[in-house]
This record gives C-alpha cells, sequence and structure tokens, in this order.
RNA sequence: AGCGGGGUAGAGCAGUUGGCAGCUCGCCAGGCCCAUAACCUGGAGGUCGCCGGUUCGAGUCCGGCCCCCGCAACCA
C-alpha cells in the first residue's frame, strides 16, 4: 500500500479517537404491565444497570432508559376484567415496576410510560414521519374470530386451527381495514446494516438468525387497530377511527425518552446539541431472544423510515427457565423478584443473575441453586474473607496505606470482559483473585505472627486486593462493594456486620 | 421441511485463534484453627452424543447421522 494512504488512515483513525462519544446510552425494552415483574425482566435490567454503571466508571455520561409499555387489546381487556378504568390500571402497574429500582438498586435515570403525554406526541410524530417517507397505506387485515370466546385470536393461540378453549366451534374471519407499514421496502436496507455492523446484534448467532429471517422475506404488518374495538391505544394522526398498534408505538420510546421530536430549538430551528436527542442517541438495547425481530429488524426499518439512526447495537439475553422448565403460573414455578430481594438482599439476587446465568443463553434458577451460588460464593467466599480479615486487623490495630487505584492487570481482565458482555467471566475473575487472597493467607499464616509489622507486611498486598475488586465490583454488587470500600479505605479497618450470613 | 441453540465427571456448567480435559456443588482423605461450622491441600470420578475425514496433534476444523430445546410472523 503507497505510504499516502497510511497516512490517511493514520489521519482518519485520530480523528474517530478525537471524536469517540463521550455519552453512552443504554435502554432495556418496555415491559408489558400486563402482569407483575418478572425475574426475567429482573435479569434484563440488571444487565444493562451492570453495563451503565461500567460505562459511567469509564468516565462515560450515561443515559440509561427503562419505562413501561401500556397500550393495547391485552392491557385494555385486564382493566375491564377488574372493573378500572385503563388510565387507572396502568398507573399501578408503572409504580410496580418502577419499585424494581429501589429493590434492585438500579441506576436507570430515565423511567419512560408510553400514556406519556410527550410519549404520545412524539409518537405521532413518528407515525407522521414514516408516512411522509410513503410507508403506510391502508390494507383490509383479516383476523380470525372466535365467537365462542367472543374474541380476537392470534395464530399462536390456536391448536389445530380452532380456538384452544372452544375446538368444537369454528372460527369466523372478520376482515377490518388498517393501516400497514411497508416493512417490505427495508429488506435489502437491513441486510446491508447487518452486513456493516458485524456486531449489530450480540451474540453473534443471534444476529445470524435475523439476518436469515430478513432474507427470507418480509411482509408488510399491521401498525393500527380500530379505535371502536379497542380505544386504548394512541390515536393515529390525521384518522380518528383508528389508534396505532401497541408495537408501533412502544418501540418509538427508546427516542422518545430523549425528547424526540422536541430537540429543535425554537429561537432558529436548529437542533439543540445539548438536547438529550442530540447527545444520546443512536444508542445500545437490551432485549430478550423473544424480542429479536422487533428489536432488530422491525424497529429498525421505522427508524430508517422515518430518518433517523439506527441502534448502535442491541444485546439479546436468554430465558430463565425454573428447574429446567419454562416459568408459568400453571405450573406454580414463577419466580419474585421482589420476595427473594426481602429475603436474601439485592446483591444477592444481583450476582446469581449476573454470575450464574450464561448471559447470551438460557438460564436456570431455582432455590436451592440459589442458596447454593449464595454460600459458596457470598457468605463463604467474599463475606468470610472480608470478616476474616477486618478481623484481624482490627484485633491487633494495624494501620495500612490501602488505595483504591491500583487495579492494573486485574482491572485489564475485567474490562476486556465487559466489552464483551461476559458479566459471569467478569466476575470469574475478580472471584478468582478472592480465591487467592485465601490461599495466601493460608500459606502465610499471618496470626502465628508475633510481630505486628510482619504482620502488617503480609495483611496489607491482602486488604489492597480486597479493595481492588471491591472497587471492580461496583458495577455488580453497588451496595456491597460501597460497604467493603468504606470499610477498606479506612485507616484503621474495623470489623463490620458480615455481609451475607450463611444460610 | 426450514432456521437457531444444545449434547463435556453424580448434578449444573466453562472451554477464545486446534497443543497434556477445566470450574462450581456433591463425595473421600488430610491440614489449619485468624474468619460467617469458614478457609487451605490432595484424591476418586469423563471413550468431550455417534461415525468418518483433515492434521504430527481435534471437545475445538470439515462431512454425515442420532437425540433434546426454542422459533416458524403480528405472541409484551
Amino acid at each position: 500500500m503507497p505510504a499516502h494512504h497510511t497516512r490517511y488512515g493514520v489521519r482518519i483513525k485520530t480523528f474517530y479517537m478525537l471524536k469517540e462519544k463521550k455519552t453512552f446510552y443504554i435502554t432495556t425494552t418496555l415491559p408489558y404491565v400486563n402482569a407483575k415483574p418478572h425475574i426475567g425482566f429482573a435479569l434484563e435490567i440488571i444487565q444493562a444497570d451492570a453495563i451503565a454503571r461500567w460505562q459511567r466508571m469509564q468516565g462515560k455520561e450515561v443515559f440509561f432508559n427503562t419505562g413501561t409499555d401500556e397500550h393495547g387489546l391485552k392491557i385494555y381487556r385486564k382493566a375491564q376484567e377488574e372493573g378500572k378504568d385503563p388510565q387507572k390500571y396502568v398507573d399501578e402497574y408503572a409504580a410496580k415496576f418502577d419499585n424494581l429500582k429501589k429493590a434492585l438498586n438500579l441506576s436507570y435515570n430515565a423511567f419512560i410510560r408510553t400514556t406519556d403525554e410527550n410519549h404520545i406526541k412524539a409518537a405521532q410524530e413518528f407515525w407522521k414521519k414514516c408516512e411522509q417517507a410513503g410507508d403506510i397505506y391502508k390494507k383490509n387485515y383479516k383476523v380470525k374470530y372466535c365467537v365462542g370466546c367472543e374474541l380476537e385470536k392470534t395464530e399462536s393461540e390456536l391448536a389445530n386451527g380452532k380456538c384452544s378453549v372452544h375446538p368444537n366451534m369454528e372460527l369466523e374471519t372478520i376482515e377490518e381495514e388498517n393501516y400497514f407499514f411497508k416493512f417490505s421496502n427495508y429488506q435489502q436496507k437491513l441486510l446491508d446494516l447487518y452486513e456493516k455492523n458485524s456486531e449489530f446484534v450480540l451474540p453473534s448467532w443471534r444476529l445470524k438468525e435475523i439476518k436469515n429471517f430478513v432474507a427470507g422475506g418480509l411482509e408488510d404488518f399491521s401498525i393500527s387497530r380500530l379505535k371502536e374495538k379497542m380505544p386504548w391505544g394512541i390515536e393515529v394522526p390525521g384518522d380518528d377511527k383508528h389508534v396505532m398498534y401497541v408495537w408501533f408505538d412502544a418501540l418509538i420510546n427508546y427516542v422518545s425518552t430523549l425528547q424526540w421530536p422536541f430537540y429543535v430549538k425554537a429561537s432558529d430551528g436548529k437542533p439543540d446539541k445539548n438536547s438529550n436527542y442530540e447527545k444520546f442517541w443512536p444508542g445500545m438495547q437490551v432485549a430478550g431472544k423473544d424480542n429479536l425481530r422487533q428489536q432488530s429488524a422491525m424497529w429498525q426499518a421505522m427508524l430508517m423510515s422515518a430518518g433517523l439512526p439506527n441502534s448502535t447495537q442491541i444485546l439479546i439475553h436468554g430465558f430463565i427457565n425454573s428447574g429446567g422448565q419454562k416459568m408459568s403460573k400453571s405450573l406454580g414455578n414463577v419466580v419474585d423478584p421482589f420476595e427473594l430481594v426481602e429475603k436474601y438482599g439485592t446483591d444477592a439476587l444481583r450476582y446469581y443473575l449476573l454470575s450464574e446465568i450464561t448471559p447470551f443463553e438460557d438460564g436456570d434458577f431455582t432455590i436451592e441453586k440459589f442458596e447454593k451460588r449464595y454460600n459458596a460464593d457470598l457468605a463463604n467466599g467474599l463475606g468470610n474473607l472480608v470478616a476474616r480479615m477486618a478481623n484481624m486487623l482490627e484485633a491487633d490495630s494495624i494501620e495500612l496505606t490501602v488505595s483504591s487505584t491500583e487495579r492494573g492487570e486485574l482491572e485489564r481482565g475485567v474490562n476486556g470482559k465487559m466489552k464483551e458482555f461476559k458479566f459471569n467471566e467478569a466476575l470469574k475473575i475478580l472471584w478468582d483473585e478472592l480465591r487467592k487472597n485465601d490461599e495466601e493467607l493460608s500459606k502465610k499464616k499471618p496470626w502465628k505472627v508475633e510481630d505486628a509489622d510482619k504482620k502488617g507486611e503480609i495483611l496489607e498486598p491482602i486488604a489492597q486486593s480486597i479493595l481492588s475488586v471491591a472497587d471492580l465490583l461496583q458495577p455488580f454488587l453497588p451496595e456491597t462493594a460501597e460497604k467493603i470500600i468504606t470499610q477498606f479505605s479506612m485507616k484503621q479497618i474495623k470489623r463490620g456486620d458480615s455481609l451475607f450470613p450463611r444460610i
């Protein structure tokens, strides 16, 4: 390659380094408020929280979004069942989800509800942009209808082509006029997007999956419902007979939470560089495997249509099973995150979900496994080591100089894993370090050493190591990390309450 | 049919670019006694789903087969 090309390459690189964003945006999907918070969502939001906290430690200004998805037929029905006004119903549920913030010690700074006034306006504006792009049109939409249930049925609700509740009745097909989104327009553009960004969707096999799906051809999807049948939605601009189908509206939260499209200065009509949208979009999304299509294909096509930049990356996690089986109410194996936190503590749950669950694959949760892990790693491991160290240091009034900046290799290891979102492996590195400290104590037996100075010489590097671990533990177990940091940063380290009592 | 994931010690799982098969729990033996009946050391236990190929060498790459799970479009 000619020399000037190389030089050009270097300049490009420098340019990008200078331009490297100082901000970082991450969002979860919005849980639908037709049920209580589920441990699967706890996994998603804890993963997102660990990433957000880690990014902050890297010096980034982070915008971390979550919220609730509140429109649609199921919620409308649920509210009716409970004899409540839909708005009142969703208000109650939104509060339940926002309670996760405290229960799971989450650091999100935005909680968007799809019934928020700003979101509604944003969704309507987004619709108009897609319409202007020529991607919205009206078409007949066929729905299967079970007279027995007096309800519309989707394919997945059917068994052998019949309603599973009324298998003896024929389903009726009814037709209504809906608005459709020209998903089919975006097949090639989506494939190009995937081609250009080899890590657009992680893990790689999920990217492969979505590529295959898109390459197989896209059908336009319905994005509205007749208001007279289902009024609980955002009104379609310019047509008061329709409301938006919940999916179309819900996805837009990722930008409406950043004040899109109200980021333009009134004075000169130019984008306000200090607006959240300008500062943070595009960003990263975390979603479950059931959301692969919606997030990495449908939403991306919608963004293209409306003329907004695509998301930067989509992380797809798996599901949590319970004893190898899907969690379901009928099996009675649904796990409630609030109960776990109340009984075992926030960091215990965070630790289990981040260390035991392989980030991209399905994981398993049982109380037995959870307690085993808790005792082995938190009580016997971290908790016991901190206690035995603090005890010795206090007993002999040994003063140490420990600093929280000497992390070196350990930090590089953890950061390497975090760049790949391998939370479990990052934690493994930290626990290997803790184990080394236990080994070291067994080998050097400081409790047998009489001389206080010599004892201090043995204990200081171990205390330093614990402090380093605690430092790096902040994104994962923020409360515990903080306790240890406070305890081990004192000149005279003192015994504290046990961090994780044995079960 | 197709697409995707998985099949590694009793259980649950790791195994980047091919190089003596690892981790946690459990089990057995020993040590220690500072600590949360904790911690440390050693040990038993595996034909890495099956067959074939490439290679000096394959859990790892290639081909074929078997079994389990998920998806299969409007399901938050």
